[in-house]
DNA sequence: ACACGGAAGTAACGCGCGTTATTAAAGCGC
DNA sequence: GCGCTTTAATAACGCGCGTTACTTCCGTGT
């Protein structure tokens, strides 16, 4: 089924049918043509062939979008999101997973270039600095939740701060005012922004930051455990009420501590989590308060920001930053 | 950047140059030309164009994908899985989530036949029988984690009974005598599938299945922990000493009802899981040992599959179950 | 000397389509 | 009747490549 047999069936040139198909400004097609070969069209269901056009009109219309890994929650969020902006506007997206070997990213990065991606999407799992192979200069590039060191390629990052702001800020507004942080890694931007949202928010109630209640937690449950418990049995009047875990897997862990000591969820303990692992936040008991990621937004803002690269228009920012939103559940 | 520009640079037609590139049988290339051909390659950063190979060729290179969701935890390691297979084979992944909107959905398998897939993959989250459209009969396809109710299409299905048997057949091992299931929605394959081979095991043991000890769980932690308190709250002779839950979700539901009652995992109760979801399996405390759903290992078949289908390969069997293996964690 | 076979290489066609001339017919004013 | 514009439609080229059929050259056997 080609175009061809399209022209033949409706008897008209093949010329004709690829302007109705593509509506081509200036060709004037009399209604009655236009119909027969629609009608020819669905008649024998013809389909346009995609690589062929794209080999003709210099258009490939796909992008490449790498993750490291596919397997945990987030890569399919950003997906999602770059999916269904891309297929609204006729574009496409090759994905490829790294699995974190550079020799796979390297391979898939070739692949994408065979096949002409207009443009490159790279994500990684946690926030942080990357390097990108070199080939990916050959394309229009945009990071999502990383950047890269030399600060040369747009790119996409949540909003920490206001995520450990909004967090602390909503704990506050609840009546709390000793407020335990359990932390990530503290090198890790994530935890330097939300440790400053955090510390702004206290700031801004009139409270002076104790930084005996900022303890790290190696973003696992049992290390959030451990320092839940420490955190949990300081002296009475200097107990923490509330909680701010920097992800939902170490409230996991701080759950279980609470707990443990006959302490109730929310009513002696508020506990705020942060990434909304759905599988853990939702069904925690209580259900977890916790900030999202925006992973999704950040995959449609990439895909945005790769078409207007990709169409040779300037970017308005060279990096993007997305508001995590506050998801009230009943932990506080 | 095209062939004919390295055909030029290394002194020779095009044709040569297609044909070292695709190590043609049967063309006598000398050492020497072959060397200045990939020379000359090297040098202009040549890259196919991997469209226009297709278009030549007759052969698009793609298989489509079809989920539902790619949020979820489990669409990723079908994606993963098939990646890794069809990357292997030069193959590529058009992937798509359908949303479970039936427009959507038609609407990839269009973008999907005008890409020319050479083949079809189906994906469900859950275990169940689906009715493709019926443009997918154009095109190979294999069903994974489902079937049609026709019963025409191949497809790859997780072995429940045998999961089931494994969970039982551990606690047992452990010797528990009077295990609690905490099953799933009675009507849905995995329950049906996970229930018959907890009773096999257990006639296996000698033990006569207690129809008591199975209640059902509606997929929830909060109905899980109602259910196991319904089990943990029978008088103590009568008590079950070990729970099989079908779902992970669940079993974290069973373990605040245990932890409530000042029982210990798995001293007083031993728990099983099912479903492998690594966020909660891994961080519940104990961590759960639970069965995985063959997700990866499935997508991998499913590519194995429509390769054999689109070469024209009668298939040897057109209805696979995979294992589920056993995960070994601390709950048991 | 000639026929012959293989080695080395190429011209030319076609894949399905977008696009740019170019043509043929029709309408219009005088 | 003749020029001129507008409308409707098409022939023909090229996108980058796989592939077939063909040519040229050289060594070998008789």
């Amino acid at each position: 089924m080609t175009m061809s047999d399209v022209a033949r069936h409706a008897g008209v040139s093949r010329t004709t049918v690829s302007f109705v198909l593509n509506d081509k400004p200036g060709a004037a097609i009399p209604e009655e043509t236009r119909r027969r070969i629609l009608a020819a069209i669905d008649e024998l269901g013809y389909r346009p062939n995609a690589g062929a056009r794209a080999l003709a009109a210099n258009r490939s219309g796909w992008f490449g979008l790498i993750t490291e890994i596919v397997t945990g929650p987030f890569a399919g969020e950003v997906i999602t999101g770059a999916q269904s902006r891309a297929w609204g506007d006729r574009r496409f997206l090759l994905i490829a997973a790294s699995e974190g070997d550079p020799a796979q990213e390297a391979a898939a990065l070739d692949q994408m270039l065979e096949h002409r991606v207009e443009g490159l999407l790279y994500a990684t799992t946690w926030h942080r600095a990357v390097t990108l192979p070199k080939a990916a200069r050959e394309v229009p590039t945009v990071l999502v939740n990383c950047y890269d060191a030399e600060g040369e390629l747009p790119c996409i990052l949540p909003d920490e701060v206001s995520g450990g702001y909004k967090a602390t800020r909503r704990l506050l507004d609840a009546g709390h005012t000793r407020i335990g942080f359990i932390n990530l890694d503290p090198a890790i931007p994530a935890a330097i922004g939300r440790r400053e949202g955090y510390e702004r928010a206290l700031r801004e109630a009139g409270i002076t930051p104790d930084p005996s209640l900022v303890v790290p937690g190696w973003a696992t449950a049992d290390s959030a455990y451990d320092a839940a418990c420490e955190l949990l049995d300081r002296p009475a009047a200097d107990r923490p009420t509330a909680l701010f875990c920097a992800n939902d897997r170490m409230a996991m862990g701080a759950y279980d501590a609470i707990k443990e000591r006959g302490l109730r969820i929310p009513h002696d303990v508020a506990v705020v989590g942060f990434d909304n692992q759905e599988l853990i936040a939702a069904y925690l008991r209580p259900k977890l308060t916790t900030l999202a990621l925006p992973f999704e937004a950040m995959g449609t803002k990439g895909v945005d920001m790769l078409a207007a690269l990709a169409a040779g228009q300037p970017l308005d920012t060279r990096r993007v930053t997305i508001d995590c939103p506050l998801l009230e559940r009943s932990s506080v």
